[in-house]
RNA sequence: CGGGGCGUAGCGCAGUCCGGUUAGCGCACCUGCUUUGGGAGCAGGGGGCCGCAGGUUCGAAUCCUGCCGCCCCGACCA
């Protein structure tokens, strides 16, 4: 080994950012808090996009796109929603570049300052309910599900490749319906679809529940997301969806006609996952060799090593082997670089996540089996060739089925009931050398009086969080963790990304 | 926006305190041979405005001044 990354026990951060650079998913560019997203990290961007665009589509959405610029004035037509994001935005204040009279290079032609400066979108609702003000007339033009792919740029003062970058990719869907009961329900819904994404493609279990107000995205009347639990024991905010209610109608004039011949104001949601999911899927499955990621989103999914040299017959195999698997839909490679050995090429596999292994060697051919190894457990076991592309394949489902158990165990683990604040504080302050060293302390599962004032103050206390009221939350009296006051659940905090 | 750290070959670093041959090491790269079932060995080779700009000096990677960039930690946020 000898090139190790380094271990979680040691520097989780290191860990991580050693896995996303090492794996060659991303680097950090030349831009301050940006990143370049490689290869073989865009390809696991397109898979969870593909998918979550099938199933956008499922849903009844259709795909648009709206411009990069905002004007200045429409971020402030809705006032929490400027509170929101005004410390973050990049400003476009000109239009033209001169040569520097000086003979410095270019710089700004002080001639061409635009009369209404632009602001880079943070997200786009205010350009798109904009927008929507033409479109809507009716209830007949209603609902309008509309989804978007884009790039978005929010001025953070601390990055962390995919987790939180300075431009981020995203998804964000904006919809127009006729009642509040019917936007409610496509909030929940999308957030439905995110939940059932991250368990079923990323073997990401989440929780699924409602934001308090202090937690709440500026400008919505309601907040679902999908919480997840990182391996440090930190919670991360995976997707979020919002119910609008009708604050951006109000602020944009969006009115339709109903069936009564009566003007209203539309209901709204908007809901959004980025390539931040990238982040989450790593912290949620990766090792201290490398990353492990879901078959499901694996850029390739079975690697073929020959050994040593790929000779004649080995490669007749391997490419009948290939064959059968592309024929079941399967993502494979064929590792013929004659450059590497076949150790260096287990050791480069398994670090970049390759969730099945198929070595082929002359000792194999002549017994008539294969090596087939697999990413998430380490195991390898000897298979009759003819058999082989069934068994593959048949691993792959197993791999991913392993991912997400393991995770829903790991989170299910570390979900602790506190009563009394002392409890509390342990729990987030305790230490767990046989995890990382910079553990999170999990979920806190805890009564909480629901005021935003208690709240901050167990953040300041502790630094845990409110990530969620669960919806499927049982009723239970008690009294709150802080102040004792009464309270009828509990709800889940944690230190959070 | 505060605190810390780092800019020397594609990557990782030494050298800087105490100025002085031709700036060095590991990995990677190129050529050849031998190897190949868990990160190969030997031999030969290529690659540097030492972050940028001034200054001090006979002489600067090294000392001084200014600037720029990035990373990590904290506050804020997805």
């Amino acid at each position: 080994m000898a090139k190790a990354i380094t271990k979680r026990t040691e520097n989780y951060s290191q860990w991580y950012l050693d896995i996303v650079k090492r794996a060659g998913l991303a680097d950090h560019s030349q831009v301050k808090g940006c990143m370049v997203i490689k290869p073989t990290g865009f390809a696991v961007w397109e898979n969870m996009k593909d998918q979550l665009d099938r199933m956008f589509k499922e849903t009844g959405h259709v795909n648009a796109y709206f411009p990069l610029f905002i004007p200045k004035s429409f971020l402030s037509r809705e006032a929490a929603h400027v509170e929101g994001f005004a410390k973050e935005c990049a400003v476009v204040t000109h239009h033209r570049l001169m040569n520097d009279p000086n003979g410095g290079g270019v710089v700004v032609d002080p001639s061409a300052k635009l009369e209404e400066e632009l602001i880079v979108r943070p997200t786009s609702e205010t350009i798109i309910w904009d927008t929507y003000r033409d479109w809507i007339n009716s209830y007949r033009d209603l609902p309008l599900l509309i989804n978007q792919w884009a790039n978005v740029v929010r001025w953070e003062m601390r990055t962390r490749l995919f987790m939180r970058t300075a431009e981020f990719l995203w998804q964000e869907g904006h919809t127009a319906h006729a009642t509040r009961e019917e936007a409610m329900e496509e909030s929940l819904r999308m957030q439905q679809v995110y939940a059932d994404f991250a368990e079923q493609y990323m073997a990401m279990p989440v929780i699924r529940g409602v934001k308090t107000a202090n937690e709440r995205f500026a400008g919505a009347d309601e907040t679902y997301t999908i919480e997840s639990l990182m391996q440090d024991g930190k919670a991360l905010q995976a997707g979020t969806s919002h119910f609008l209610g009708q604050n951006f109608a109000k602020a944009f004039d969006v009115k339709f006609l109903n069936k009564e011949n009566q003007q209203e104001y539309v209901w709204a949601t908007s809901w959004g996952v980025s390539t931040r999911l990238i982040g989450g899927l790593i912290m949620t499955h990766s090792d201290d060799d490398g990353l492990v990621i879901p078959p499901k989103l694996a850029p390739t999914q079975v690697v073929i090593v020959p050994i040593p040299k790929p000779g004649p017959e080995i490669a007749e195999v391997a490419e009948k082997l290939m064959q059968a698997l592309r024929a079941q839909g399967i993502r494979v490679k064929f590792d013929d670089d004659e450059k590497n050995r076949p150790g260096f090429k287990f050791a480069e596999h398994e670090l970049k996540g390759i969730p099945v292994r198929i070595g082929i060697g002359k000792r194999d051919l002549e017994k008539g089996q294969v090596e087939i190894a697999r990413r998430d457990t380490k195991e390898k076991q000897f298979v009759p060739i003819d058999g082989a592309a069934a068994f593959a394949a048949q691993l792959l489902d197993d791999i991913q089925q392993n991912l997400l158990q393991k995770a829903t165990k790991f989170r299910d683990d570390n979900i602790t009931r506190a009563d009394h604040f002392d409890d509390f504080k342990a729990i987030v302050n305790a230490t767990r050398p046989d995890q990382t060293e910079s553990w999170g302390g999990g979920f806190i599962s805890a009564h909480w009086d629901g005021t935003t004032e208690t709240e901050l103050k167990i953040k300041e206390l502790t630094k845990a969080t409110i990530r969620c009221i669960p919806l499927d939350n049982e009723q239970e009296e008690g009294r709150c963790i802080l102040t004792g006051k009464p309270s009828n659940q509990r709800v889940l905090f944690a230190k959070a990304y």
